[in-house]
DNA sequence: GATGAATGAGACTTCATTCAT
DNA sequence: TATGAATGAAGTCTCATTCAT
């Protein structure tokens, strides 16, 4: 197995098992199990447990930002960028249910607190959605609210819908996708 | 020490440590001190931990429920409810921290995952929200979406600007509360 | 059992490990099997290793003080104060083997160096040898050398003497014993 | 580099890893890191890690004794002897702190134990201190005591001072060394 | 020959739960 | 009834040693 195949091998057993059991149902000996690799050897390529965690969510992070730039045009009206950022990060998070699963378990854990503010000052995708946030509320487009709140009427409802999808509570498919985006895009219009 | 109010002060140090410091930072030995009494003597209310914390939350979540519905009138328009029910619960969450950040462990645990779907199902506070929608649907006043897309439209930005506003990264006053439930309601308003 | 009696016996069984097998000989599950205790116990009477390891050592080290100061005059003359202190202290280490290997241990580990200085400042037994020291310069009876030196001509060969007694290199009676403490004091007079 | 340059190295390594840090602190994966080696090359020129260290101990052994011979005149006074090589140990000892460390790391240790007896029955220059013991006996100089406490009355005193010197408890200078060794020498002598 | 990645036994420590007092 | 000492399974991490490259 070549070198970085391994530490692969580890990031994906771990992610697995964390989307699936939670950090507690997450032991380094599982994780190893499931990599196929010797207990040990987990840390040849993490310093420790609380970085292999850390790793693997700025794996993830970047992951959907790069995801979520794809075909991201920059001049285009806000709502349709708005539209555009929403629903690439909703198909991504349902297509990958695993990475959805572990970025709330991260978040919601002592490894998460630091990076939440992180999401707030706008580090990765948050940069485009406030520039789409500061432009509205110039242009009048947008609601004359604070970038907090409208983080939260972006992020909160895509947030619970995803999971909703995941658990199985509901099914979104495209037109679904495409009228609950447009909903978000209500929630925050002028 | 009455039975009852040792019983409660065994929730009442749970909900503390939890809220502060995860289920990690939460051990029996702990909440038993806190608690002022023996860690053996927990286990006469509560069978074991996994009681004790699913216990916690059904308490809690009766007490938001109770809470929620104090001024509700059923008969008025269906867009003043709403208001009323969204400010309800968001004035009790940013009131009580603690409360928010224990059901935001428990809702992200394994003792958690169980109940979500009654959040779905409509027990609590979720009946009043259904009816609301499906009035709302009937009446072409709110979206024709799934009800599980409006309870995401509503309380996902919800809890979200309750845990910014607890983390410090917003202050909400009145004037904002009362524009951010429009907002949600903008959201899912036809 | 008593609930000191449990301390003891943990402490007692460090002491036998640790003097016949040095530290490494003697990991916690070790310890707590030949105290008859459980692995976990040993944390309800000690906060780790370490500080077990610590409160062996300043029990021993009381116990010494406490052997060598029976007895004592201190209005007698230097060289009696002398004897009287070195004969009591190897007649007590060579009694006591175990005490004796488990000191050496100590002092050549990361934990002892700490203590080390301390010998030196005079804290315990070593308060009794410097005033004699200090007498025995002023009165132009022992020789007029820097303390530590003195305190080297003291316990060095001590200790060496108890050493070889212990692993059965001599066999020290009575007669040695006094034999030797006069030879460590030919050392020192003037 | 030359084969022989690379086992030097690895002793090297090992002397002030173990020296510095006691064996804890010296896995061999330091000492390799240290020696400029891979660590699967350590067991190239040594079976395992025991090994390493006693053959560490025996170069430095035969190196000191060495160095204590090095002028040593054999038909010298007895005191004359006895001066020379005392003042030529401690010299050297002071001289090479880490050589003085790694001895006192190793005499206390599992390792170290064999070879404790090895000095009573007067391997290397501990010979040469059995003759003049010997002689100064038979010629009533030096104290008619067994060679064991001979050699306690020597080496005790000379091992402490030098510790101390190294731990920075005392200086020792030409002229302390010199009134040092003599009154080790009033130890011993009749 | 040399390397260093891989291994897994074993070390320390925590904690939910039991039970004698 | 209430207590808290006792337990031991389980978790994280280290390190001597091996072996494929």
């Amino acid at each position: 197995m070549a070198i970085s195949a391994k530490r692969q091998e580890i990031l994906h057993a771990a992610l697995e098992l964390i989307a699936e059991h939670g950090f507690h149902g997450a032991p380094i000996a599982s994780i190893a199990e499931r990599a196929g690799v010797g207990a040990g050897s987990i840390y040849r390529y993490f310093k420790n447990k609380d970085i292999l965690i850390t790793e693997l969510f700025m794996e993830l992070h970047n992951k959907i930002c790069a995801e979520v730039l794809e075909g991201y045009e920059i001049d285009k009206p806000l709502r349709q960028r708005f539209l555009h950022l929403s629903t690439s990060l909703l198909r991504y998070l349902i297509a990958n249910p695993m990475v959805f699963r572990y970025l709330e378990q991260f978040h919601n854990s002592p490894y998460g607190t630091a990076y939440r503010r992180d999401r707030i000052l706008g580090k990765g995708e948050g940069d485009l959605y406030r520039m789409i946030f500061e432009e509205g509320a110039a242009q009048q487009v947008t609601k004359n609210l604070p970038l907090v709140v409208l983080f939260a009427l972006t992020f909160g409802p895509l947030l619970a819908v995803a999971r909703d999808h995941i658990l199985g509570f509901i099914e979104l498919d495209e037109p679904l996708i495409t009228q609950f985006t447009q909903a978000c895009w209500d929630g925050i219009k002028m």
